[in-house]
Formats: C-alpha cells, structure tokens, sequence
DNA sequence: CACAACCAAAGTGCATGCAAGCTGGATGCC
DNA sequence: GGCATCCAGCTTGCATGCACTTTGGTTGTG
C-alpha cells in the first residue's frame, strides 16, 4: 500500500502534470477557447520550464484530446466537429450509466455529503461566472467517477467529460446549466434509494438533456469547417468585393 | 482540403508515433510482457532516435494506460490489476455496444466483405501463434469502430480493446480466443441484417464471455500486489529458513 | 556472521543548442 | 494596381549535455 506520491496513471512527472492541470482548467473554464494558440516557448516562459517540458504537456493533452498538434505548427487548443460532440456525449452516456450502475447503492453518508457539498457549491456559483458553473457541474461527474474506485473510469469520464465541456464553449448558448443543479440533486437521491435502472435512466436523460441544451444545432457557426461556413457566400464572391473575412479573433 | 499528412488525433511526429505503434503491437502480441522494463536509451537507441522521442513515446503510452512511468525510475510495461482488467471489460462492452448500434444496417457490401475478410485471416492464424490470434481478435474490434467513422469512438475503442489485449497475458490461460471467431461471424450476419438490439446482445455476450474465459478467476497470480500474494507465506518466514523467493524471471 | 553505511554505475529530469519548416510582409514583375 | 516571389522571423523537431536520483554491490563494523 506505498504511498503513490504524485503520479495517477498517466502524468509522467511533477511540472508535466502542473501544466496540464494549468491548461485543462484553463480550457474548460473557457480562458483558453478553441483554436487559441499554444506556442510552446510562450507556455515554457509562463510556467517557469523549459520547452521541453511544455511540449510534453502538450504532447499529453493531446492524447486526452484537449488539443491539436500539427506538425511545425502552432499547437491550438481543439476544435470538435459538431459530430464529433455528439459522438463524445453517447460516449459519455453509456460511461456514466457504468458509474452510477456501479455506484447505486452502495455510497456511505459521508459521500453523500460530499456530493451535497459539491451540488451546494454549484448552486453558490449561480450568480457567478459561467465558466464556474461549467467548471463545477463536470467537476461533479467526476466526482462520482471517483466514487467507483476505479482508474480507468475515473481516466475516460474525465477525458470524456472535458471535451465535452470544451464543446459547450462552441455550440452553446449562455445560461444553458441552470437547471442541470437538480437534476445533480436527483441524481444523489436516486443513488442514495439504490435503484440501479432508475438512477441509470436518470444519469441517461441528464446528460442526453445537457448535451441537446448544448449542441442546439448542427451548425458550427465557428466550427472547423470553415469552407462550409463561406458555401453561402461563395455566390456573391464573384459578383461583387468581398466583404473583409470575418476572421475570428482569437487573441484580445 | 489539405491532405493530413500522418497526424490523426494526437500522435504528434511521426518519430513518436513509429515508436508508439511499435511498442504497442509489442505489448499487444506479448513480446513485452507486463513489467517488462523500458528505458529510455535502450528504446532510443533500438529505434535510432534520441532519448528525448522515447521519452515522449513512454509518455503517450503511459497516457494509453499501456505503460507504467514511475518518477527516476525505469519504465515498464503496465500489469493492471485482476479488477482493473474486469473494469476495462466493462468499459469495453459499453464502448462497443455503442459501435454496433451505430453500425447496424448502415454497412456497405465492401465493408462486410472488409470484415469477412479480417476474420478468414483470424481464421487462417488460428493455427499460429497465440500472439497473432490475440491481434487479429482485437484488431476485428478495432476495424468495427472504424466504420463508425468517429474519431473518438476508434480512440477510446482501441485504447480499452489494448488494455483488455494487456491484460490477457496476465490472466489467461492459452488457445481461449477459439470459439470467438464464430461469434464475430455471428455478429458479422447480425451487422448485415441491421437488427440493433440483436446485434448490441450480440457484441455485449461476445466481449462478456471473452472477459470470463479470460478473467478465470480472481487469483492475480502474476499480479502486481505481490504483497497480497506473499501474505499467506509470511507464517513461515518466521519458522524456517524460507525458499530462495520465486522472483519471477522478466527477461529471457 | 549479520547488518549498516557507502559508493560507483545506471537511468531519469530537464535545459539548452542547432537545424529545418512555416508564416507573413516586403519586393520585384507584369 | 494586381500578382507571384523571396526573405526574415518565429516556431517546432530533435539531439546532446549536465545534474540529480535510484540501485545494487562492496566494504567496514559490531
């Protein structure tokens, strides 16, 4: 029973792992939006290492696919595809219905509480910031996927769960998770009863509605798919100046 | 429509990336077996590359869950535990319900002639060496999750299907992947007929009784908690000389 | 003879340096 | 004026070098 001292599963070493927390935390609290830039001198510079270093943080988030590395090119942050999301939703889906299949029932008082706690805090963070709320409600998911005891779930459902968190900053509307607080304090009731299809079903609809109330359309207004989004106005290229291409700005 | 060159999702360089595949069709085929040791300069040196691209190799597949990276110390090939594996199967099942439901009915005439192709071959290897039999099984699954054409699903797909392959050395006994070629024929037909339950039924028997023919029983007789298999020695330690320790041999 | 401290070899942790490739603006040509 | 070309800079790709940690054998001591 050694005591693991900082390494999970993957996480290589102490500053690896310190950026990529940095990092996750700072996509999914939509700091850092998708296609953002990530030059690896610039992330070297800030977190006081040298490239090396953060190119191999990089190089990690990228297999969670939180990031894009294209060679001899600037690292961006990722940039799903509006299928993409969808597939990381049912993929979640089934993830979290192992959770809670797993968890139903067999949850102490003093982790019921600590569910509570966290869904109290959620419900503080209301009034706050939306990237908090994000923040927070996914937090909540991997709580539970804690609870299993189990890495490897523990591993997907939070891969999982940040990409779709980074979805929600592209296709979503503001003000999309008030409502996913009680179905957080449902959640815990069903769990606590111990009624295994029940609080399956009920993980299912949750996040079945979080991702509808996210993805509202398969229109990736700032989707990858840049060429689709110029089709329309391919027409009026020919006939007439262009307007100046409403190139995002990705950098304040 | 630029054609993306070699990076798919993660997998930055392609130096990396050789090395990524090499070592996990190594792992995957049992010539590394779990806890064999990795080091950096052997890797680098095998591979013609410098330490800096093993490392980053180790580190994407420390990331996969396929190796081991404890901090200054070798790393090794990943020997998860007999609930670990049990955990992937889980996982596994859920994942691949997932793909067939996307699949069924939805296949063309050339990609159910791709599949019965995959499984003559798996047919033709059943006299060969345990090894290809094992890749072939794994590498059917994997070409399943491809034609669902979600990044995503392949990603998580192939990782769990290697973890469960890792985790076949561990515990199972030799020539369990027999019967399981009919059974992706079975599936094959169902895919073709476009059933979904019957063919989400199918998939989920299909990897359950893989799993128990392959989970025998809980007895982590390789395992790594050698603690917990030492325990029923420790009487004797005190009252006789003890036998020279069964330290198993990892290197030939 | 058993045990503890010590030391050299091996291996990782990380930074730096140099070569190669991409980006974007300036230059020259039509 | 419009367009292709070229060049400078920035950025990544990778190897090497040094410091630190672990390991396992050796030596000294009770």
């Amino acid at each position: 029973m050694a005591a693991r001292p900082t390494s999970k599963t993957s996480e290589s070493s102490d500053k690896v792992s310190v950026i990529c927390r940095a990092l996750r935390r700072a996509i999914i609290e939509q700091a850092l939006e998708p296609g953002a830039k990530l030059p690896e001198d610039s992330l070297g510079e800030r977190f006081g290492v040298s490239r090396t270093i953060a190119r191999h943080a990089l190089g990690q988030l990228a297999a969670e696919g939180l990031v894009e590395l294209r060679r001899n090119r600037i690292a961006v942050v990722a940039t799903p595809s509006w299928q993409e999301a969808r597939d990381a939703f049912d993929i979640r889906i089934q993830l979290e219905r192992l959770v809670v299949r797993q968890l139903a029932g067999k949850l102490t008082k003093s982790q019921i509480a600590e569910l509570n706690a966290h869904v109290d805090a959620e419900d503080r963070a209301r009034g706050g910031t939306d990237a908090a709320s994000i923040r927070l409600a996914t937090e909540f998911h991997i709580l539970l996927a804690h609870m299993t005891n189990s890495p490897i779930l523990v591993r997907y459902v939070s891969e999982v769960a940040y990409r779709c968190c980074l979805t929600l900053s592209l296709y979503s509307r503001p003000h999309s998770t008030e409502c996913a607080i009680n179905e957080h304090r449902a959640l815990i009731a069903a769990l606590a009863k111990g009624d295994e299809a029940k609080v399956m079903d009920l993980m299912h609809h949750h996040l079945d509605s979080v991702a509808n109330r996210a993805l509202v359309a398969p229109t990736p207004q700032r989707g990858r798919d840049l060429l689709d989004i110029l089709a329309p106005y391919a027409d009026e290229v020919t006939s007439d100046r262009v307007v100046k291409l409403p190139k995002v700005a990705r950098r304040g």
